[in-house]
DNA sequence: TCTAAAACTGGAAGCGCTTCCATTCTGGAT
DNA sequence: ATCCAGAATGGAAGCGCTTCCAGTTTTAGA
């Protein structure tokens, strides 16, 4: 592997100037940058990238932390951040947290090590302090879907309260009164907001909302399944149930199916986060899209903004969440 | 952030302890090595990684480049990798290649410029004879869900073709005679391999395979649908539906309910890699599981042990497909 | 034509670590 | 007490690049 010596030494220019040509540095002359290029073509000279790091104390990559690595929302997620990263010469070190406070802080510390030069967080189980703390640090980084007042402008987050106020209200434009509503561990900041959100639905139609109506579940599709039985047991009629993730619902459903109740005649269901396999899902499920890739794209633009300088472009911190109508509510 | 020069002026030993200590070198007495560890710990050191590779020129980083970064399948395996390689202290460099030649030779470079010790492939696009003078060169790497017989010590893959053939016994052993076949890509290999398996089965049952049967699809849901549409309209007479993976399956399912067929009292359904949304599905799917997980870690064995010399264990390069049986086939 | 400013170039000191080599220190065998 | 192999340690030269500084050349305005 050729070194830059060597491009020095066949373009008969001394090292900085290689290097300067390598940086697109201003103030290098058009003949000895030719004179490098040609060198570095007959060399097939490519830059050590490890050594530049070390030298100009830039690693060029970004660490990710996710909460997982699989899953509809991450896979999107992650597709979207690495497109955009390498499309700017940067790189992902991706690695996840599985939703446990030691684990998370162990990703981080791992990503902090390993000389990133920003972050990406999408963590659930650090506390807010200790990412206020983190952010006095000198890695930069980014947090996904979530907010915290404090650091603000470093918060890429889904309006959830606006999500559950939508799915809510078209379900009762649809004709519903009794709603049931399958939420996720109410420990976690998007939950209590979707689920705010449904609440004030309610309430602008005057239709008293029932604590009885309501499971929580743990977000994965099991739940939904419990979730649905268990609001069956409980004998308090409804007609629709809203579900704050996907997963949720297509495990309702399954739930309902169970019960031979057929699916949107005799109950209704809606959907959040608008994951691919809502499509396959029979019915197709009526859901709020959460625009996962606009909020990836967004924070890598930051990033890019933020600590390499580039692209000035307008950063949006708050994503809106729109209904997708499927086939899953019936009119009542 | 201290250094290492710190940490040896602290301990009042030379750099070169340090180093060891850090290395977990043999040579090194307790004694030093107690002041040293105390030295670290009283400046918090933490060694630079960046540094270290360049020294040692080991990056502990694997590249890791597939397809897509979402769906199922890769979503399941990235985070096998990523998790088994973080256990061992090392690193994944995650990038999509989009199954476009082009730009899997771009991401090939950008994992080799990044001076990752190791590279775990899993493309479509690059062909056989470039892979082979790749594995020539000085970036050892691993090729998943492909066999290449020159290098066949380095794929790891599935039996496809028993997938295949257990698929379509089964819906025989079911009382299926007239079996439709929705297939992937016929350029890629998993796909014939899958399609030679079912026609075994079918031969070893004296059932004719009929051309007319088979659908070219390109393992996404829509063409799954689009399969059923064509089979349909194509006027031969058939119970069941055997897709070479599951996202196509569950569009044929969808496409047997546009047209008001029962499944599976009116067609059956089994696909192919048991990704987990099947069992969101109505009716559950039936299909035959692809061990994604442990291949993957078989993979990152295969590297840590001949990259880093670790972890002597076992390696196998080919994988076994089981039936699973769910829903969605009917007894004839 | 002269001069100051700007453009260009090269030298050299690092970045923080690993590792080879040489030297010094052990402790057990004689 | 003597000797020696092997263990333990330190010194110093890099790994391949960036970047500051100083020196040299070019440019342009007067």
């Amino acid at each position: 592997m050729a070194t830059i010596y060597e491009v020095s030494a066949l373009a008969g220019v001394s090292l900085s100037s290689v290097s300067r040509v390598l940086n697109d540095h201003e103030h290098v002359s058009k003949k000895t940058k030719q004179k490098v290029v040609a060198a570095m073509n007959e060399l097939d000279y490519r830059p050590n990238t490890i050594a530049r790091s070390l030298a100009s104390s830039r690693s060029n990559s970004i660490g990710v932390l996710v909460s997982e690595l699989h899953g509809p929302f991450f896979g999107a997620m992650l597709s979207t951040i690495e497109l955009e990263l390498r499309n700017a010469g940067k790189h992902a070190v991706i690695t996840a947290g599985h939703s446990d406070e030691e684990s998370e802080k162990k990703g981080l510390e791992f990503l902090i090590d390993r000389n990133c030069d920003a972050l990406i967080l999408h963590v659930d189980a650090i506390s807010d302090e200790y990412l206020i703390k983190l952010s006095k640090g000198k890695t930069p980084f980014v947090i996904l879907n979530r907010y915290i007042s404090e650091i603000k402008d470093n918060c890429f987050y889904l309006n959830n309260e606006l999500g559950g106020y939508l799915a809510a209200k078209y379900l009762i434009e649809q004709g519903h009164k009794d709603i049931a509503y399958i939420s996720g561990p109410i420990t976690k900041q998007d939950t209590t907001e979707r689920l705010t959100g449904h609440k004030k639905a309610l309430a602008e139609a005057d239709i008293p909302f029932k604590e009885s109506l309501v499971y929580e579940g743990d977000y994965l599709t099991e739940s939904g399944r419990d979730g649905f039985n268990f609001l069956i047991e409980n004998k308090t009629a409804f007609t629709a149930v809203a579900c704050s993730n996907d997963e949720m619902a297509s495990g309702a459903m399954r739930g309902a199916r169970d019960h031979k109740i057929l699916i949107p005649d005799q109950c209704s269901f809606i959907g959040f986060d608008n994951a691919f396999f809502t499509e396959y899902l029979y019915p197709q499920l009526t859901t709020i899209n959460f625009p996962v890739n606009d909020m990836a794209k967004m924070s890598t633009h930051w990033i890019l903004q933020h600590v390499y300088k580039q692209k000035e472009s307008e950063i949006t911190n708050m994503f809106t969440p729109k209904l997708i109508e499927r086939k899953s509510v019936k009119q009542n």
